[in-house]
DNA sequence: GGCGCCGATGACCTCGGACGTCATTGCCGG
DNA sequence: CCGGCAATGACGTCCGAGGTCATCGGCGCC
């Protein structure tokens, strides 16, 4: 149901029998009855927190283990306090990151989208944005869906507005951060391109088209967002990576073209 | 953690007054008595799992933002195990991000760092694996750390060691997959490299290097793993995405060549 | 001011599950 | 056959989720 196959029992009859215990033996030195001890090694019943933590405290189980036990109990792991990498020193490896993404434009932001970094290739299309929309801080979103920034040059604006306007949204709903619903009303508030048929529906929103008519020739990108981090342990979850991927050859050539000029 | 600090009853207030909603009624809804979904609402009670469910169904809570209730009220996150297969709708976009990470080596692979798929530079690199690690699947790890696989290569194996143990082990903490038990134990049995001096200790983990004698020359790479999804929003939450960036010019030349040369 | 709606809260009840005690049973190695 | 060990049945305690009924104070509205 809730957790792995198998409980937390398994899990404490494991360390008993790893640390040469016999259940009466732990069941004396952590306070417990041998019957409730028994009960769970079986599964029977499910150890509270605080049986856990005086079962674990009496098996040496280490610290980071713990969180093992919590889980397989149904209980959320409470060793939760996992210091998010701090921006100061996460800084020297975006920056490196970015500047990787190679002749891929690749920016980082932040969870409003505000521009927090950016490499070489991206600067390239920046630069064009009018000082009104420049910032600081520089909102990808405005930049790119404003009548002013980008929008004018892409070839698909109804689907790009479309994503954009559903991530906003997702992201407001669970952040509930004010200044995202700022932000989605603005982005509502700007014209709507007229629904061409443009709109190649890839359904997922992990790559999305863009087309764009700029001066090195028309391109077509596909733009990511990710986060640092392995599944279900995102490492610094207040900082995006958005990276524009070269579609085709064409692209790619004139990405490459761009970034060696440069 | 992706949820706030306070509880869950802030929680249940947030979305319920987003639906406009009034206790009453919701109550009548859910099936609980007023004075309980107070009490839940104050942080004077603490909601079942049941309650969260049914508190849920009636409020409209995506999927995807359940699991932050489940935490709040300190519960384990229920793991609505997807089926790993039916990425069959990510595949596509999943492929042209690989393609797009241009000259550079990437790949993707599932929360046990299985392989899932990897674009051709990285391919040039994972023939050389001998039969017995290259599965399936292929572990990643695996063939990074086995002396028989990339190990040999690199010219800072302890520090790869130390991350990738760490990570397993964080991964494996969060999940309590016996499967990443198993393979931290392995991972832990490989004969341990003596620790040189190429601990270059970033303290994040967020790109890590990794320094690779290869047939091509010696590469300085930069070791990512990411996840799409936006900040506190990721879509995808059973893939990642593994990329290798090159951290300097020669490295970059020579990707780029190897490249050119397919 | 009065009237409703809404949310908080106190008194009191039920019920299920964690956990205790006592006693019994069955397994296994010496 | 015996002693250590684990499982389990019967029965009790305690606590917290959750219910019912009633009350009260804040707030918008006529």
């Amino acid at each position: 149901m809730t957790t792995t196959a198998d409980g937390v029992g398994p899990l404490v009859r494991r360390w008993r029998e790893r640390r040469h215990r016999s259940q009466l033996d732990v069941s004396i030195a952590a306070d417990v009855s041998t019957r409730h001890l028994s009960f769970i090694e079986t599964g029977r019943s499910t150890p509270s927190r605080d049986m856990i933590e005086r079962l674990c405290d009496e098996l040496d189980v280490p610290l980071r283990e713990r969180n093992a036990f919590h889980l397989a109990a149904g209980l959320a792991p409470p060793h939760r306090a996992r210091p998010l990498a701090d921006l100061g020193a996460a800084r020297v490896a975006i920056d490196a990151v970015l500047a990787g993404h190679g002749p891929n434009p690749a920016v980082a932001v932040d969870s409003r989208w505000d521009l927090l970094a950016a490499n070489d290739a991206m600067w390239r299309f920046l630069t064009d944005i009018p000082a009104e929309l420049a910032g600081p801080p520089l909102n990808m979103l405005r930049a790119t869906m404003h009548p002013d920034g980008l929008a004018s040059l892409l070839q698909n604006p109804a689907q790009w507005r479309a994503h954009v306007l559903r991530r906003v949204r997702r992201q407001w709903e669970r952040t509930d951060d004010p200044a995202l619903a700022d932000l989605l009303a603005e982005l509502e508030s700007y014209p709507a391109p007229p629904p061409g048929g443009d709109v190649e529906t890839t359904g997922d929103d992990i790559a999305v088209p863009m087309r764009l008519t700029t001066e090195f020739g028309d391109l077509a990108l596909l733009y990511t967002v990710t986060v640092f981090g392995s599944p279900r342990d995102v490492t610094l979850d207040e900082i995006a990576i958005e990276t524009f991927f070269p579609a085709d050859d064409a692209t790619r050539r004139i990405l490459v073209a761009a970034g060696g000029g440069a």
